[in-house]
RNA sequence: GCGGAUGUAGCUCAGGGGUUAGAGCGCCUGACUGUGGCUCAGGAGGCCGUGGGUUCAAGACCCAUCUUCCGCCCCA
C-alpha cells in the first residue's frame, strides 16, 4: 500500500459515518436547547494565541502543537482545543457586548502532535460548550448540568462529575506552595526530573498515576482549605445548584486541568470504558482568559467534549444506533425495462424515499439479494407481466409477500 | 518523549527456513432459465506492512522503517 492515513488520524468510513452524524445532530439539538448558538472558527490561528492561552507550562502547548511557518513567514498553529479560538473569535466580533451574557457552541477538530492511543488522536474532535459574561455560579451549573444531561441523553449511564475548585490566583498560589512543600521528601527520592516538573507545575503532582505518589500524597494538604470565602462561597453555591437539578457529582482534589487558563471550579466527568484515556469531557471557569488576550475584562465558564471517546463508550454499552436502510430497491429483469425502472427510481425520491437501482442490470435474483443485504424491506420488481398489465410488483423480504400494483400505490405501501 | 506487543485474503486468524501460503466468515456463479435468506456444488480474491540483509532456499531469521494496540506520560 503506497498511501496510508497520516499516523494518529481517522477516516470515518461509510459504515460508520451515520454515528458521527447521530452524535452531531443529537449535540446541536441538546445546546440549541439551552441557548447555545454554533460557532465555527478556523482551523489554523495564531501560534501565539494558544501560548498566551494554554500557558507555556501545558504540555499541549509546549510540546504538542502542529505549528509551521507559512509562505509569509507567519507562526501558525492548527488548533489544539476549541476554547482560545472562540474566545478570539468573541473578542474580534465583540459577541459579548457589555452587560450581556453569550452563550456559544461548536464543533471541531483539534490537532495534537501525541503518541497515539486508543481514544488518544493526533487529530480529534470536540464539541465544545461557553458561557461568557456571567461569574455567577449558576453559569457553572448550567455548563456542568448541560454536559452531564448530554451524557444522560445518549444513554450513557451513571454518568458522575467529578468536581474540583482551583480558587483564585492568591490562594492557588499559596496552595502550591504549601503542597511543594508537603511532597518535597518524596520528590528528592525520586530524582532531578520530577522535581523539575513538580516546581513548573505542581498541581499536575495530583493527577499522579504513580503508587509511590498516590500513597505519598494522602496525607497532603486540599486546596479546598486554601479558598478565599468568595470562592469558597461560590464553590458552595455550585454545589448547592448541581444538587437542586439532580446532577450526581463527587468532590475530587486530583482533578486539575491540563490547560493553565482555568481559574475557579473545574470538572471532569470519566468513564470506565476508556481504559487509561479515561476522560469523557472536561472543563470550568476560566475569568482571566478573555482580558489576557486582550479583550474585556469577561468571566467565562466551558467544556470539551471528546467525540472519539464518547463513540467508544457508547460502543462499549452497546448504544451504537442502527445504521439507516434504504426504503425500495428497484428491481427489473430485461434490459428493455430499464426505463421503466429509472423513471420508479426517480419518482419514488421524489416523495421522500430512499430508492436504489442495479446499474449493472444483473439477474434478478442477483438484485433480490442486493436488496436483501443492503437491508431494505422492499422490492419492486418490473419485467413483461408488469409492462403488459402497466403495474408493478411490490415484493416485501421481511415476510416474502408481494402484490401486483399501480405506482402509486406501490408508494403509498412503501411509506407505510 | 520512554517501554512492551503487533501487521498474512474484504473481516477474524492459523502457518515459526524447504513443492503451487491455508481455515472460518464474507463475496461471485450455479443447482432454482422471473424471486433474497437456508442447503449443496463450484469459483474469484494475497507485492505475507515497506525497504534492505543472511541463505542453495525467507511469510518465517537479522537490521531499519511505518502502522495499530497496551503501559508510562499527557489529556478530550
Amino acid at each position: 500500500m503506497k498511501y496510508q492515513g497520516q499516523r494518529g488520524t481517522e477516516d470515518v468510513l461509510p459504515t460508520q459515518s451515520h454515528l458521527w452524524q447521530y452524535v452531531e445532530s443529537r449535540f446541536r439539538a441538546h445546546a440549541s436547547s439551552y441557548g447555545y448558538l454554533e460557532l465555527r472558527t478556523p482551523t489554523f490561528e495564531d501560534y501565539d494565541l494558544f501560548v498566551r492561552s494554554s500557558g507555556e507550562s501545558s504540555e499541549a502547548v509546549s510540546k504538542q502543537m502542529y505549528d509551521f511557518r507559512d509562505k509569509g513567514d507567519r507562526h501558525i498553529a492548527l488548533k489544539p482545543e476549541g476554547t482560545a479560538p472562540a474566545m478570539r473569535s468573541l473578542i474580534q466580533h465583540n459577541l459579548c457586548p457589555q452587560g450581556t451574557v453569550a452563550r456559544l457552541s461548536y464543533i471541531t477538530n483539534c490537532f495534537r502532535y501525541e503518541r497515539p492511543q486508543k481514544g488518544r488522536l493526533r487529530e480529534l474532535h470536540q464539541f465544545g460548550l461557553e458561557i461568557v459574561g456571567s461569574g455567577s455560579p449558576l453559569a457553572d451549573a448550567e455548563i456542568i448540568e448541560a454536559s452531564a444531561r448530554f451524557y444522560q441523553s445518549l444513554g450513557v449511564p451513571s454518568v458522575v462529575v467529578l468536581l474540583n475548585c482551583l480558587g483564585n490566583d492568591e490562594c492557588r498560589s499559596r496552595y502550591r506552595t504549601a503542597l511543594l512543600d508537603f511532597a518535597m521528601p518524596l520528590l528528592n527520592e525520586m530524582g532531578e526530573e520530577a522535581i523539575e516538573k513538580a516546581k513548573k507545575n505542581p498541581l499536575r503532582l495530583l493527577d499522579s498515576k504513580d503508587p509511590q505518589m498516590i500513597e505519598g500524597l494522602k496525607e497532603a494538604p486540599v486546596i479546598l482549605d486554601f479558598l478565599d470565602d468568595p470562592s469558597r462561597e461560590h464553590f458552595e453555591r455550585l454545589k448547592d445548584t448541581l444538587t437542586f437539578l439532580g446532577i450526581e457529582f463527587r468532590v475530587a482534589p486530583e482533578i486539575v486541568r491540563g490547560l493553565d487558563y482555568y481559574t475557579g471550579a473545574v470538572f471532569e466527568i470519566q468513564s470506565e470504558h476508556l481504559g487509561s484515556q479515561s476522560a469523557l469531557c472536561g472543563g470550568g471557569r476560566y475569568d482571566n482568559l478573555i482580558k489576557e488576550l486582550g479583550g474585556p475584562d469577561l468571566p467565562s465558564v466551558g467544556v470539551g467534549m471528546g467525540v472519539e471517546r464518547l463513540l467508544i463508550v457508547m460502543e462499549q454499552l452497546g448504544l451504537w444506533p442502527e445504521a439507516p436502510k434504504p426504503d425500495l430497491f428497484v428491481a427489473f429483469a430485461g434490459s428493455e425495462h430499464e426505463r421503466a425502472a429509472l423513471g420508479l427510481a426517480a419518482t419514488a425520491r421524489n416523495s421522500g424515499l430512499t430508492a436504489i437501482i442495479d446499474p449493472d442490470a444483473k439477474s434478478l435474483k442477483s438484485q433480490l439479494r442486493q436488496a436483501d443485504r443492503l437491508g431494505v424491506r422492499f422490492v419492486a420488481i418490473i419485467g413483461d407481466d408488469e409492462a403488459a398489465a402497466s403495474m408493478v410488483t411490490l415484493r416485501n423480504l421481511s415476510d416474502s409477500s408481494q402484490e401486483l400494483m399501480s405506482e402509486g400505490a406501490l408508494l403509498e405501501r412503501v411509506k407505510g
